[in-house]
DNA sequence: CAATTTAATGTATAAATATTCGTTTTTAAC
DNA sequence: GTTAAAAACGAATATTTATACATTAAATTG
């Protein structure tokens, strides 16, 4: 009954399921033991830059606004104050892009390969944190 | 007061403007000469794939949902049923995957150097309806 | 060009969402 | 532990957005 907890359950149902609307979203949280509010989504939504999306053929469905379908971030693993990062071949550079745009102040600058991505932490950042964060908002399902 | 010149101007304007709701939005387009209701608006967003995301300290904006910021694709010219794009240094492989995860079905896939990325276009589509399609996506401002 | 179909839009309203305000819970400071 | 401050939340509601239905405009067919 933690908030951070319940939006880490918010994000993966939106990234799992279609949902179409915030009492939706509070019935399927209902389900898994989050008894809250639409307002507290409303807020949780917001904080998360959740966005509605049109879908084919009608209706809406929320989605994130930055959304990495399709990148497949296979590992991210950490040494010293470098992120190491594998993805499909040839997808790092996107990779790498969009991290870049994510303008995290922990993170100095990337460079990609092929394959592999390193990711540069600032100083006075630990890179565990940072790798958590990150790897929270890659989202892997 | 034609449709697709209306909604041209409603993606210019939510590009270039902070517009936190449909009603502000009928309010600056009525300016430009164009009135309709907010009813008109909500099915233009649904249709441009528009969204409202939160913005840092309070409020909202309505924003494209797949953004373009700072990818500046320089130019972007046909010949025969290829597209050519040129980037800036290092972001060809980014705008390629970016133009792939449109899933147009007139663009049968890309190839990307450095800064120069090529589209190839599905037969039977005309090159240059394509290329006015997606440099309209692209959106330079 | 008349008839028919399809697309675009407005009006009114239902549905969905954001926010105000009051309450409870948590955290921080002593 | 007590107190003060901050964060989280619910209830109620204002605001915003989507849609059902009716109407008009545009395109298509004969």
């Amino acid at each position: 009954m933690n908030k951070s907890v319940r939006q880490q359950f918010v994000l993966d149902l939106i990234y799992k399921e279609e949902i179409p609307s915030q009492e939706e979203l509070r019935k399927r949280l209902l389900e898994k033991g989050f008894n809250v509010t639409q307002a507290t989504l409303s807020r949780d939504l917001r904080e998360l830059s959740v966005v509605k999306k049109s879908v084919e053929n009608g209706g809406y469905k929320y989605t994130l606004l930055d959304n990495w379908e399709g990148l497949s971030v296979l590992r991210c693993e950490v040494s010293g104050n470098l992120l190491v990062f594998q993805t499909e071949p040839g997808l790092a550079p996107a990779v790498a892009y969009k991290i870049d745009n994510l303008n995290f102040g922990s993170i100095l600058g990337t460079v990609a390969g092929e394959n592999t991505l390193l990711a540069v932490v600032t100083e006075g950042h630990d890179a565990h944190m940072v790798r958590e964060e990150l790897w929270n908002r890659i989202q892997k399902a």
